[in-house]
DNA sequence: AGCACGCCGACT
DNA sequence: GTCGGCGTGCTC
């Protein structure tokens, strides 16, 4: 007599075996069990997903035995499988494959013998007595920010976003909570998430010394960067309860913690949130589920530029508002911000880079001292090479996207697929010479700089020192780091960086941030193009001026030709509310999110054509199926992608969308199974792959 | 997704 | 004569 089971494996959404598997299995193993089950070939890693009555139709020979239980480990939870359920539904992807990309890789090497090794750890002592930071008084924000934290009670607690700025010290509050979250309760656990740049080893040494008292290996962190080994570590001590606090990246929403209390979601706005391949889930709403399913779990988001779907959740009463207006230690002028200084362009030598106003401010902070930071959200030395004679450009040839000009080591690069050659000497097209730059990049920035700069001296009559921080110049391990620490050890006057500087880096010297370029997203076709804007130059600003004795000094330089945008207006102000307001009731007019729901269905093929027509055949199948939720949907005609192709292959996209969330879902739901049909078909054999993105951040 | 099987070009 | 290219098909 054996008993059947349902299991799921690896299988992707778009192939013909991807729900749950039957196995037979000679003893009833536990829903949330790991096993491995043979599978054509090879052996994979399962979860048992439930028993099953009888063999739902497969004869004894088709359904094969599980080779072996790694039973060594506690089952994962009903929860736990709950929420992979949700996020497969969601974001229309197979149950297993959520659920094996949810488990640390090295799971899938181990034997249950293995396995059973790795657990033998001691369990330590995981009573709680308070450290000395917690008795630090708080300011009187964070205070009332805690107080509003605590006051709802009951079974089903809002999610929370605490809405700061930069400086308000909305960190200390995350601490607070969930110190106070492990004080409660002797096994709880507490998910603290940061956007993938933010996790650093200081931010993690930060979280261990605060809560070094829980002892040893009580705080863990959980992030792509870990060696799979560590990373297996990690996830044990969360599936085990041993880690109290998990401190991760947005795949750690994913991770199995039997014990999950309260999650924090740290700049929940930003766009790393947002998974980009696979399974493309938000880890910031994946969390606001989690919380809502999980026993007695509250969720604490945190911004100074929430993101617009947040902001209007706490409008419509949905989650609560906790406000912190103040910077800590501020001079009381404009609670400690930067004076935010806009530059008409239009009124500045034609075609000058760097407006003179602001290179003679720039020039002050050098002769007192003081640091500045110009931000420029392009790297390397020329987004493009010319030919002036017959207009040859540095495409490249595997992209529908141009080569950028890297000075340095004279290379043409693709940001796209990386494609590199060398700058060739003359017109590849004519034979021109003649080939210039056009337009720049940080690279190019630094170089202008120093120009400008050449005759100026520091104080001590030395000459001035520029750096420049971006992905070229912090490709090595370790780089960040050690040019990070030369900023902060006052050995740059000026510092040159792309959006990497702008996020998360406290520079206490830096008086002055000036965005040199930042018109493009006021009229981009991204209709969250500035929403990012505002919120990275919120950001940028926010660099500026955090020690107490500069911040009334401070400055924030924006060049643009449209000095009069609502968008610049409100940041002058440091008016993220005005600003929102705004976004909001033009997303409201158009039908966009929050107000509106869209998925993308993406597709790659050799040609343009076939891409598109598959789309637009599945689509016409949708219509002639007349399938549920459709009436609420719409689907538009298939365009090719921004970048249309890369590395050789087109790319094309259909935007679905809905007003309705719910409707949106059924008709992806069933639309799916007639996508897979349609791929089979004789015209579409071509097609590379297709899929579908749920809430995509571009459109 | 893996991993087979299967049928056509440059090599020991 | 084989090694290997990746096109097509299957996996409880």
């Amino acid at each position: 007599m054996s008993h059947w089971l349902s299991i799921v494996v690896a299988t992707p959404a778009h192939s013909a075996i991807a729900g749950p598997l039957t196995y037979r299995s000679p003893s009833l193993v536990a829903p949330g069990t790991l096993v491995r089950v043979p599978l054509g070939k090879r052996e994979v890693l399962g979860v048992v997903w439930q028993a099953l009555p009888d063999s739902g139709g497969l004869t004894e020979s088709q359904a094969r035995h599980v080779a072996g239980t790694l039973d060594a480990l506690p089952p994962l939870s009903a929860d736990w499988r709950a929420l992979v359920g949700f996020t497969a539904r969601y974001y229309q992807r197979s149950l297993g494959e959520v659920a094996l990309a949810a488990l640390p890789p090295q799971l899938r090497e181990l034997t249950g013998i293995q396995l059973a090794r790795r657990l033998k750890r001691p369990v330590q002592d995981t009573s709680y007595t308070p450290s000395a930071p917690d008795l630090i008084a708080l300011s009187p924000d964070q205070t009332s920010a805690m107080a509003g934290f605590d006051a709802e009670t009951g079974p089903r607690p809002r999610p929370a976003l605490l809405f700061g700025a930069t400086g308000s010290g909305k960190t200390e509050v995350y601490l607070r909570a969930a110190a106070q979250v492990l004080a409660q309760d002797p096994g709880a656990q507490v998910l603290v998430m940061v956007p993938e740049i933010n996790l650093t080893p200081q931010l993690q040494a930060r979280f261990e010394a605060r809560f070094a008292h829980l002892g040893k290996e009580r705080v863990v962190s959980l992030h792509s960067g870990l060696s799979p080994a560590q990373r297996l570590k990690s996830w044990l001590a969360a599936h085990s309860g041993a880690a109290r606090l998990i401190l991760g990246t947005r795949m750690a929403v994913l991770a199995s913690m039997p014990q999950l209390r309260l999650i924090v979601v740290d700049e929940e706005h930003d766009p790393s949130y947002k998974q980009q391949e696979g399974a493309r889930y938000s880890a910031r709403d994946l969390a606001v589920y989690r919380a809502s399913i999980q026993t007695d779990c509250r969720v604490l988001l945190g911004s100074a530029t929430p993101s617009l779907e947040s902001w209007q959740a706490t409008i419509s009463g949905k989650y609560r508002l906790l406000k912190m207006n103040e910077r800590i230690g501020a001079n009381a002028q404009a609670g400690g911000l930067p004076a935010v200084k806009r530059v008409d362009m239009n009124h500045q030598p034609r075609h000058c880079v760097m407006a003179p106003p602001l290179v003679k401010a720039i020039e002050e902070r050098i002769a007192r001292s003081e640091q500045s930071l110009i931000f420029l959200n392009r790297r390397g030395y020329a987004p493009v090479l010319a030919c002036h004679d017959c207009g040859w450009k540095s495409e490249c040839p595997h992209c529908s996207a141009y080569r950028v000009f890297h000075k340095i080591d004279r290379t043409l690069r693709c940001h796209h697929c990386g494609f590199t050659e060398r700058v060739p000497r003359a017109c590849p097209s004519c034979g021109n010479i003649d080939i210039a730059p056009m337009g720049r990049g940080t690279e190019r920035l630094e170089e202008h700089l120093a120009e400008l700069l050449a005759g100026t001296t520091r104080p001590d009559g030395s000459e001035v020192r520029i750096a420049r921080i971006d992905a070229d110049t912090t490709r090595l391990k370790g780089a960040l780091e050690s040019q990070l620490a030369s900023v902060h050890a006052g050995e740059v006057d000026v510092l040159v960086g792309t959006q990497m500087v702008a996020k998360g880096h406290d520079f206490r010297h830096i008086t002055l941030v000036a965005a040199i370029n930042p018109d493009g997203a006021l009229f981009s076709s991204d209709f969250r193009a500035p929403e990012r804007l505002f919120s990275l130059l919120m950001q940028a600003a926010g660099r500026a001026g955090r020690d107490a004795r500069h911040s009334a000094a401070s400055q924030m330089w924006v060049q643009t030709f449209h000095p009069q945008h609502p968008l610049f207006e409100a940041l002058k102000a440091h008016d993220y509310p005005g600003f929102a307001a705004q976004q909001l009731e033009e997303r409201q007019a158009a039908g966009m999110s929050p107000f509106g729901f869209s998925a993308l269905v993406r597709a790659e093929a050799r040609t343009q054509e076939v891409a598109q027509s598959f789309l637009n055949a599945a689509s016409s199948a949708a219509l002639a199926a007349q399938l549920e939720g459709h009436a609420q949907v719409t689907a538009y005609p298939a365009v090719p992608m921004t970048i249309q192709r890369v590395a050789n292959v087109e790319r094309a996209q259909m935007l679905v969308e809905s007003a309705s969330r719910a409707a949106l879902q059924r008709f992806l739901a069933a639309w799916q199974p007639l996508l897979f049909e349609t791929r089979k078909q004789t015209d579409f054999k071509s097609l590379i792959r297709w899929a579908i993105d749920v809430d995509p951040l571009a459109i």
